[in-house]
This record gives structure tokens, sequence and C-alpha cells, in this order.
DNA sequence: CTGTTAGCGCATTCAA
DNA sequence: TTGAATGCGCTAACAG
């Protein structure tokens, strides 16, 4: 409630005198009078006014945290762990490098450019941008923005970025299914309609496929929904006999474990009548039964790693990594199982 | 980018008229500047800048959401689903409302009042607050606040919080079990140390328990650890035979999904050798095996509540119910059974 | 219907 | 080492 204004008059100095404690600059301030201020500011709980510190800095030590989704297809907003994960760890981290959060879920660009200048955003965290928005995003936003799993179009633009190694994360799932005599399988994972972590996974696959003198066709990137309704129906149909695959790889654990679970509640034995595999690793996956076959990877580092990005973009530090892989792991549980009489590896 | 004054001086007229159109004040506006206003605003696309409207107003539509946890026992942030569908909820009405969302954790009173102080917040909105801290957060701020899920000491101060039946929830699960005959029951939460939903589920089990006679005595309220290393312990003494207790009552399915889990991990079968009961009914419940019988809310109710309030609150509208207590509904899956030779009810 | 003006609280020159 | 003065962009009260 005080302003620097009231203090500077109770200590009986200057409102610059009293910025100046605040700030730091003791250099500026006599010893006698800096503790003056210091024990006037502590005694009236002097807090600023982010308003005027807008206004006059013209930035506001808020980070902005947007995440691209759908108004709400059904609950799944922000029900997948990995989404609160990482949220909960870039709040944890940007609040102990002193800036503010704005939490925001979006899927208009203009609306995040906006956001940006209204409130003088020090910087971006964007979740989940298609590709289509992000060069957009990057071209007409000044301040640091770095992208979480985000895959950019070849604009020339520069892009910062935290992602995955999705390719190797395909891949190695891929040639695991594949040393366990699976090759008919699918991989399930919303429909990109560009470049994103998914087609690079599924590029994974492919290419371990390939190295196996195997394609793996389009038509085995099967797309799911994001309604839940709509994906029980697809389960049901992958359900009928004959299987048209053995193996269904889910780009999440998230719908890995919702699968596993609709067979399970139809008694269609997983993995005795088909193997799944999913993605993340998070406690999902270690949830259902069987536990999941499964990709690992550190949330938190993620978390950290666009944190740290941003500092240094921010601070107009150099930024080495503009597009940083964080790496996989192959974790095997319980959820795939060899194909009758074709065990190899 | 553009200011008021500038959009002011492209169109001709004073920066009053534009902020008119701004604000909607149109009856003050012809109809030919009006529009060429507005036009201008769409070219140059004007962004206001929340300092200035900060201080001018002295509020800043931004609706500060705070979750009291501790730095980080575990990983325990926000990964129980509770957490996460609440705020994406909240995040989402909010922004219906036109505000904005910061995300801040803490457990210091002190930091929140500063927050509300220096955002000018025009409102709050508090989760998992225990009833020490939200007496003196009350007190000492005068914007809007609505608590979420908690309870107060009778401090005669008036308090805004959405909340649950606990002692319904509570009081039904153990008529349940009761019911199955299940006399030795363990209720499983967070230590309280004052009122909380914790201690209102576990009256409302006693209230159960006294109306058959029976007495649920204080050390069948087990303490259970936000650190799932500790937790594990315990549910490892808990599996010793002979069984303490053949019910264990979690006061969320998080917990619950958690322990059994890990039971099933040891070959420990639920519900065969011991029942087990959750609270929340959320997407947890649904992926384990057995599939919880859990007391069910609905999350997103709460948060719609919760911001409803607030908004009434805002402006001043009277609220009627200042505490008002969400419906719970007992629903029965398949983690709880008879006990041997005593199906009753 | 339109324009003028005086703050809001702070950072930041520039003077003393 | 300290202080006075200016401006950031907007709102709202008032004058025309």
């Amino acid at each position: 409630m005080a302003t620097i204004k009231q203090i500077a008059q109770k200590a009986g100095v200057s409102p610059t005198t009293v910025s100046n404690v605040l700030h730091g600059n003791t250099s500026k301030v006599s010893p006698a009078i800096l503790k003056k201020v210091r024990a006037i500011l502590e005694e009236e709980k002097y807090a600023p006014n982010m308003g005027a510190v807008i206004l006059a800095r013209n930035n506001s030590r808020i980070i902005g945290v947007i995440l691209f989704m759908e108004p709400r297809s059904d609950e799944t907003v922000l029900e997948d762990p990995f989404a609160s994960t990482i949220l909960g760890t870039l709040e944890q981290e940007l609040r102990k490098h002193g800036y503010f959060m704005m939490l925001h879920t979006s899927v208009d660009k203009d609306e995040v450019i906006r956001l940006a200048a209204t409130w003088k955003l020090d910087g971006l965290i964007l979740l989940c941008v298609p590709s289509e928005v992000s060069g957009a995003v990057r071209k007409s936003i000044q301040t640091p923005v770095v992208f979480v799993d985000c895959y950019f179009g070849d604009d020339g633009q520069d892009y910062h970025n935290i992602g995955l190694d999705d390719d190797r994360g395909g891949y190695e799932m891929a040639r695991h299914l594949l040393s366990k005599g699976h090759t008919r399988m699918a991989f399930m994972a919303n429909s990109p309609d560009s470049p994103s972590v998914d087609s690079a996974r599924f590029d994974g696959c492919r290419r371990a496929f390939a190295e196996e003198g195997l394609d793996l066709a389009d038509v085995c990137y099967i797309p799911v929904s994001k309604s839940s309704k709509a994906r029980h129906l697809l389960y049901r149909r992958l359900m009928a006999e004959p299987l048209e695959y053995t193996a269904l790889f889910f780009s999440s654990d998230y719908y890995a474990a919702d699968a596993v679970n609709y067979f399970y509640e139809r008694g269609f034995d997983v993995p005795g009548r088909v193997s799944v595999a999913g993605f993340d690793d998070n406690c999902f996956s270690r949830l259902v039964r069987p536990h999941l076959t499964t990709v690992h990877q550190d949330v938190f580092q993620k978390g950290r790693s666009a944190v740290s990005m941003l500092m240094r973009l921010i601070r107009k530090e150099p930024v080495h990594e503009t597009d940083v892989r964080l790496p996989v792991r192959l974790t095997i549980r319980d959820s795939v199982r060899p194909i009758e009489g074709t065990p190899r590896a």
C-alpha cells in the first residue's frame, strides 16, 4: 500500500534514494540511510506497484506460458500428466528466477501476440504449437520465445526449442517391436497437419522398418481422436478378428493406458491378443496392467531447460544450442510380448 | 505498439474519444467517428498497455490462482489429476470472463499478500490452504478471495468457499465398507493439523461407525506421506500378516491407485487380501485394476462455481451461499469385496 | 458529442 | 551522496 514517495517522506529522503535502496544500488547510498530506509521498507511492508513498473520500464517480469489446445474436445485438457508435470515444473522454475507466470490456453496466434504486447511480457513459453502458427508467432513477437516440443518449417527464422529425440524414440520402440516379431504395427497419434513430435516418431518407426527391409505404410499411422468416445470406437474396430495389427504403438502413455484399459474391460488380453506400447513413461505407464512398455522422457528436465534457455535469451546471453533434443530411453515392461514362433533378438 | 494518443491523432480526434470507443461508450460517440476509430484500431492492431491500466484504475484484471504446496516433496506437485483438472477449468472459466490468470504455488502467506498488492489483483482463488493461514490471508487482503476445499477456524470472518460434502463422502463410503463387513478400516490421508477435507471425511467415517455402535479409533486415521517412497514403506507394513485392517479408505484416488498398484506388484491381491477405496473418481480410478470403488466429485463444477462466485464478489453482487458444499456420490467398482462370512446389506 | 487535463507510481536522467 | 524533474499510457472528471 505504501508508495516509494511515502517511504521517502517517512525516512526524510528523496524517492530516488529509496529507489536506489530497492534496487541494490547501495554504492549510491550512505550506510546510515541505507539501514534506515530498509527498516522503514520492512516496517511498511512495501510492495511495488507493478503497473507503474511496467509503465516505467516497459517490461513486466511476467512470462506467458501458452498451451495451444482446442477449447475442450473432451476432458483432455490438462489431464495428461505430461501437461501438468511440465506446467508444475515451469511454475517452479520461473518463480525461482523471480518471474511471474501467466497461464493461457489458446489456439489463436493473434491472441498470443496481443497478450505479449498488452502485458509487456518478458518472455513466452509455447507448448504444443503447430508449425503453421509457430512461424507467425515468431515473426511478430520481439520478446524472447522458447518453444517446447515444436517442429518448424524451414523458413529461415531462428527458433529456440526444447524438444526430444522423437525420431530416436520412435526408432527404438519400432526396433524393439520388430525384435519381438511385430511386423504389423500401427502408430497411434493425433493426426499432425505438419511436422510434429508425432510425425517425427513415426518417421523413426519407418526408419527401423526400412532397416529390416520392411515398409511401414502410411496407413499404419492411425489418427487418434482427442475425444475418448471416438477413440473407443476406434479401439473396438481394432479388436475385430482377424487382427490387422499385432502391436499398437501409442504416441503417449495417456492414450496407451486408455486403450489398455478399454481392452481389459472387454476381456481382450494385452499383451496376449495385442501388444501395446506407449511414450512418455509417466505415472500412467505404471498404473495400468500390464505396465506399459514405453519410451522414457524426463519432463522435469524439459521444463528446467526451457526456463533456463529463456533466461539466457532474456539476459541476451549467447545460446549455443537453439534446438535442444533431450534424450529418450526405451523402457521395457509388460505390455509387449513376442509373436508366437517368431522370437528373435 | 500503438497508443491511444497515436490512434487519436491518426483519426483526428481526442484520446478520450478513442477511449470511449474502446470501452463501448458508443452513446458518447457519433457513428461516423465510431466507425473510423474502430477501423484504425483494427488496422493498427491496438493493444492496451496493462501497466498504464493498472496504474490508472488500480486494478489489473488478473486473478491470482494460488496452490498451497510444499516446494516438491516428490513429484507430487501437479500430478494428481485433481489439481490439473481444476487448474484447467479455472483457466478456461477465467478467460471466458475476460480475466488473466496468474498461477503461483506457495506456502507463505506473506508472499500471497504481497502478490495481491503488487499486481493489484482483482481476485484470488486459493487452493488447499490450511486453516491456519486462511484466516491471516483473509484478514489482510481486501480483494475478493474464493477458497476451494478449505475449512476455517471459527474466527467470525466471512469466508467464501467452494467445497464438497466431505463428511457425507466419508460417511457413505464407511457405510458401504461396513455393509461389506469391514469393521477394521483405516482412513489414509495426509495428516491435517487442523480442520480440512481429510478430517471432515474421517469424521464422516466415524459417524457411520457410531451409527453401528462401533468406534473408529484415532489410530485408524493413518497419515500418508507425500513422498512415494515413504508411502510404500507404509504399505509394506500394512501388508504384514496378520492384517491389521481389512479395508483401506484413501482420501484420494491418487493415493489409492498408487497403493493398489504397489500391492499388485507384490502379488498382494486387491480386493482379495485387502479392500481399497478412493476419493475423487478421477481417471486414476478407472485405470488401475481392480477399478476403484470411490467417492465421485465433479471437479469441473467446482472450478466453475469458484469462478462464478468470484465474479459475483468482484461485481459486488450478493452472494447467498458463502460456503458451498457440492454433492458427492458413492461409486462402486471392484476394489472392495465382502469380508468372508459377513456379507450383510 | 468532443477535447483538456490531472494524476496513478516508478525509473531515470540531470543537477546540485 | 542526494534530490528534482520528466515521462511511461491510460482513465476519469470536467469543460466546452
